[in-house]
DNA sequence: CAGGCACAGTGGTATATACAACTATCAGAG
DNA sequence: CTCTGATAGTTGTATATACCACTGTGCCTG
């Protein structure tokens, strides 16, 4: 078992907390299951009650746990909240949800905007864009197919990158000083075409959700379209939706 | 100036969220304004710096203000856009859409409320709820199958309601005095099923959006949770997402 | 004048403690 | 049998305290 040391210097609340995502993650808390009283998560770790609460508490925010007073605490059957009306790539979002994400590149190439492409990336058609074919894996098993469509100047230099090891979104934001400000997305249910049913491992006709984005950096410029096909067995889309604004 | 009291109902955190709250509204608090300090706040409203923190902590996780270690808390600057995925029932969605919205009850019913039921309404199983089974109509053609699972005090008086006219969410709102603040959404792809196949006149085993939704109304209380089939070939959702950012 | 150091103020982490509010269970009274 | 109350265990709220990490200021030294 891992313990909690005083001498590391990640803080002990957070330590917990990573200790609490890999009993998630590695199934021996399960959806629905009650965890130790916080505590007996104190006592357990030598922390106190209010440092494992803490963590408890981050953690509920991000969707892993919820609480029910005099009961207890739970792993969620959901997995994420409010996270996900934040704008988050593949690889955070998997990690969100306890899943350990992984990406086999199809093909990285330049090449000229389609029509499509490039009325979505507000550029003129035959442009050449950095366009990106990705297998995704969740655990090891394939989850989606996702190209993408990048346009900036200097884009090339896309193509010596490691994207298989590496976050896009991450490499797009700290190298290439582009921070990812919002997005626009659409969700569609569809059905696995025959190319898709060979990459993802299951029959055609499979349910599918389809995906369309738009991403945009600063001032609005659009920097990425991508569209991507999930299996519709394996993957279940949050989202967390306000009535009205708490200021006016 | 408001005072935080011992003998109130509602906790000290609590009540200090809601004045500093009123402070931004009310134009006290500017964007990008530095906020007293903790010790400061818990000295000038009588409570500690750990409760003072507490109700700070908070209203950074909406987002109102952002921390800086050594320097501060401050007023957020982002703009309070956030909300963009606005919660909507069917009737408001569809208007948006510009299509005319319809409905057809298939039942109306109270009856106790199954396991997957009460807890996501967080009662208990076998209790007594509301359940509405519906079919939705997009300009007349058949859209979605929704069946709603309604608890609160009072709940039966819903029987006697004319829910084919009248929008279930307004009515929540307007006559029952039940404000939906907010709700967690899971969208799924699947496959129309032989029942649903005969209300939505699509061919079993064709592309369907399937949607759960648990709306809460204030305080976090859990108040519907509605769970539909959407033909997929005729419906898009649409999400705008935003990337948190340190503001500074 | 330039550089460095001390200091005060801020949020960040952590502990120990106490009681309130809520839940489930069980024993006992009626 | 049913209802009541006691009880133990949980999260929720609140306090007091302590020290750490970081930031800005300004004084002091070189």
């Amino acid at each position: 078992m891992s313990t909690i040391v005083r001498k590391s210097p990640l803080p002990r609340y957070y330590q917990l907390k990573e200790i609490m995502r890999e009993k998630i993650r590695s199934g021996e808390w399960k959806p629905g299951d009650l965890i130790p009283s916080e505590r007996e998560l104190g006592e357990q770790y030598g922390i106190s009650r209010m440092t494992a609460r803490q963590a408890i508490t981050e953690l509920v925010n991000e969707g892993l746990f919820y609480r029910e007073q005099g009961k207890g605490t739970f792993v969620s059957r959901r997995k994420i909240t409010q996270q996900l009306i934040h704008l988050t790539g593949f690889t955070e979002d998997m990690k969100a949800r306890g899943q350990q994400p992984g990406t086999r590149v199809l093909s990285a190439e330049m090449r000229p905007a389609d029509e499509a492409v490039a009325e979505r990336l507000r550029i003129k058609p035959g442009l050449q864009i950095f366009r990106l074919h990705r297998l995704r894996l969740a655990d090891g098993e394939p989850l989606a197919i996702e190209v993408s469509h990048i346009s900036f100047i200097g884009c090339e230099k896309l193509l010596e990158e490691d994207l298989e090891h590496n976050s896009l979104y991450r490499l797009l934001e700290t190298k290439y000083g582009l921070p990812l400000v919002e997005a626009d997305q659409e969700l569609e249910a569809g059905l696995i075409g025959s190319e898709e049913a060979q990459y993802l491992k299951v029959p055609v006709g499979s349910p599918a959700l389809f995906t369309r984005r738009v991403t945009y950096t600063e001032r609005n410029q659009p920097i990425e379209y991508a569209s991507s096909v999930y299996c519709g067995n394996k993957y279940v889309f949050y989202t967390h939706m306000k009535r009205e604004q708490l200021l006016s």
